[in-house]
DNA sequence: TTAGGTCTGTGATAAATGTTACTGTAGATT
DNA sequence: AATCTACAGTAACATTTATCACAGACCTAA
């Protein structure tokens, strides 16, 4: 394995790791692909080791609302939620860089729990971790208002992949704010005058975004 | 005790319920109290008992977002999250009718894991439903206009107290919906209109709230 | 019963956001 | 080069929500 799960997981004993090696198993899933559906349900856990999914709630109209990213080194927290009752989904999963995952079946995820002290450990930060970028992202629609929200969408993004251009499409942003592509373009032209962005084709340069 | 743990509680073990005793501090708190603000460090689990507390996120100006309610039988998952890794609390937590809560040590909480497997699954479904609550109030913020979230709060709190009145001024409804009074007086007038609620002062009678 | 408070209703207006419609531009395809 | 398509900009307008202003209803306490 060209990155070993240590490498990813660093907080993971060996024998945790040796445990994962031995049970779960690795999967490929090109960009595009839906991992998890609104109402389905869940079999294993996923730990991400490479790629990148986003995860999203579904609107009926089509709408990807954003809840997070996952990167490698994390783990879907919903899948670990419903997993533990074999319970539903009520989120969307879909590939937005091809991923390599490695899925437990839920019965381990369970029982590890017990057993390994460090899975015990990753599992809670989980559940932590992804519980507060739910509130934080129920704070923005709640108390901000659109241009505010496009700004912290843009500088998690930024955040999310260490660099400071986003190349997304004005649509795409839209669809992930649930808003519409006019809203996004208008507010990009005044943050582009504000001297915040450079707008280019499919990208978008951050260029004073230390606030 | 008036009413057993074991009856409030009555997916623990005895041998849990035992230890919860033991360990555990029972205290009461006035309606109004402020048992958790944003940003303060959480020492203790919380299990309800009696009363309600409510879970918001406070913005700025003063709002008080409704997350969801806390009820007997039920624990504050938050404060499950963060005693474990002993973080900061992301949300404000405050008794809105006279509450007894089980107070558990945060070392206590995270030891029983391991010993009591009906602990753990508490514990797991408590994060589940939590998530999954928190998840409807995206739906709801995220794709519904005012008057559909406006008719979703009112079910909630009659789902909640089981009865059909909800006995709140309007005011303290649109804090909770961070939006303004005028907008939830015309709102519930035209619900009034159509059949849905009959108005009172500080009071609403849901009619045909079957849907 | 009067006075003061809170709660509710409603009109007028402003601001933010959503929608429609149209234009132009860059890049890919033929 | 001609054509096609996705993307971006922008004006005009509709809708939703927020804000301001004020009046009447109800309740409580003096």
């Amino acid at each position: 394995m060209q990155h070993s799960l240590k490498t990813i997981f660093p907080n993971f004993s060996n024998e945790l790791i040796a445990t994962i090696e031995e049970n779960g198993s690795l999967q490929d899933f090109e960009a595009g692909t839906i991992l998890m559906r609104t109402g389905q349900y869940i079999k294993n856990t996923v730990l991400i080791t490479k790629g990148k999914i986003k995860i999203y709630r579904e609107g009926e109209d089509g709408g990807e609302f954003l809840m997070y990213y996952l990167q490698p080194g994390q783990a879907c927290a919903i899948s670990m939620i419903c997993t533990a009752k074999s319970e539903k989904s009520q989120i969307m999963a879909k590939v937005v860089e091809d991923v390599t995952v490695m899925m437990i079946p839920l019965q381990l995820m369970d029982k590890w729990m017990m057993e390994h002290r460090s899975w015990y450990e990753f599992v809670i930060e989980t559940y932590r971790s992804r519980f507060e970028e739910v509130l934080e992202v129920v704070d923005n629609i709640a108390f901000r208002s659109m241009d505010e929200r496009l700004e912290f969408y843009l500088k998690r993004h930024s955040d999310a992949c260490g660099c400071s251009e986003v190349n997304l499409s004005h649509q795409e942003i839209a669809t992930e704010l649930n808003t519409s592509r006019e809203v996004v373009s208008r507010l990009l032209k005044k943050m582009e005058q504000r001297g915040l962005v450079k707008l280019n084709r499919n990208q978008i340069e951050l260029l004073n975004f230390n606030h």
